[in-house]
DNA sequence: ATGGTTTTAGAATGGCCATTCTAGAACGGC
DNA sequence: GCCGTTCTAGAATGGCCATTCTAAAACCAT
């Protein structure tokens, strides 16, 4: 009953999409969406609410398309190997996904807003924080095994931030990651990987080029 | 002759880099920083012609300031000290800039506007660019020495996008980084510049965790 | 004191953009 | 054919903010 719908949630989302990974989430307007969707602005706010809560959508479809697969390669048998599948899933899909790649590495989670989301994507975006802090988390405790601390910091750098700040570059350019910078990366991380599998204590003594 | 003047650029600055840290550059308005630094907006476009420029100026301030320093550290005697030299320099200057740390290591250049820059400002964004690119070409070829191929990305990740990365996280949260992170990163740092300094073809035989 | 010059002060202007509003269109059911 | 409902279209509104403008202040030289 009602008029049948000319426009869906989906070619909006699309065009916002388009749109973020182009010109950058800030710089977003209604009008700029939806002249790239060919949808009025007044069809776009009866799907939406508001602005917020189209960047609350563009964010949080490609985030949790990608931590979840992520995530989920870290939770392979064994430690080393899952952590090294985990990035070499991240390269992959940056290679897979240029326009979503664009917003996961080249913007920070707060320039899709934050303040005036609505609750339901408040508490998609703190479920996603919470999962990804569990996992790594567990990732960490299986690394350490019963020898040593559990070295969260060296399993974000290696797993997380290494890869994020290695893709980004190609990203930015336009360019779809190196092959190089994907062994680069890989083998960075099974060092860091394998280093904080060490107890502290292991590392009290011979340690080599540190702190000061 | 002239009226003498009650506010200087410097406060000006001084409160616009205030501003910018605190709700970044993107953010920044005229009126804030006049509030902030206690000018009335009238003044403030008697010293600059623009907000561009304004944020121009904030950002070439810093980033020259560190840069200069960083670069200098790269020159030193012993290729490898002097890298992991420029990475503990990194370090140290976050903890001693937490303010120009955030507008570093939490915004892009371009979030300092860029299109609309005056010629001079730049002119003095490209030298920075060269600069950084010249030195960073230099360091890779003393590193490689006669020996091998340049790698310039592993460089640049060890150098530039690693330290960053790691020192983000702290640096958001309103930390100083720890210098747990900063023993990490030395010694990853160290071991993606030994990795680079071998050649290509040494690689091509005993490799093992790499790409697909 | 007077005039020229540099600054201060902050009000007025104009543009952009999110959001709202008004009309009317396209159905299904009756 | 008429009604209630769900959309489409795009014009009108209102707020924020960079920038401009007007008045007046504070100084120097004469």
């Amino acid at each position: 009953m009602g008029r049948p719908s000319r426009y869906g949630e989906a070619e909006i989302l699309d065009g916002a999409k388009q749109v973020s990974a182009e010109i950058g989430p800030q710089k977003l307007t209604i009008a700029k969406v939806a002249a790239r969707a060919g949808v009025p602005v007044g069809s776009i706010y009866h799907r939406y609410a508001s602005r917020d809560e189209i960047l609350a959508a563009v964010w949080l479809d490609f985030v949790e398309d990608f931590q979840r697969q992520f995530l989920a390669e870290l939770e392979g048998r064994e430690v080393l190997k899952a952590g090294l599948a985990a990035v070499r899933f991240a390269c992959g899909w940056v290679r897979g996904h240029p326009r979503e790649a664009r917003l996961l590495l080249l913007h920070r989670r707060e320039d899709f807003a934050s303040e005036r989301w609505p609750a339901s994507d408040r508490r998609r975006a703190e479920k996603l924080a919470a999962d990804a802090g569990d996992c790594l988390g567990a990732y960490a405790r299986r690394l350490a095994g019963r020898t040593g601390v559990v070295e969260r910091n060296a399993v974000r750098l290696a797993l997380v931030d290494l890869p994020m700040a290695g893709l980004r570059r190609d990203v930015e350019g336009g360019q779809r990651p190196s092959p190089d910078m994907q062994r680069l990366l890989l083998k960075t991380c099974a060092y860091v990987l394998r280093q904080a599998a060490r107890s502290r204590n292991q590392r009290r003594k011979g340690r080599s080029g540190n702190g000061s």
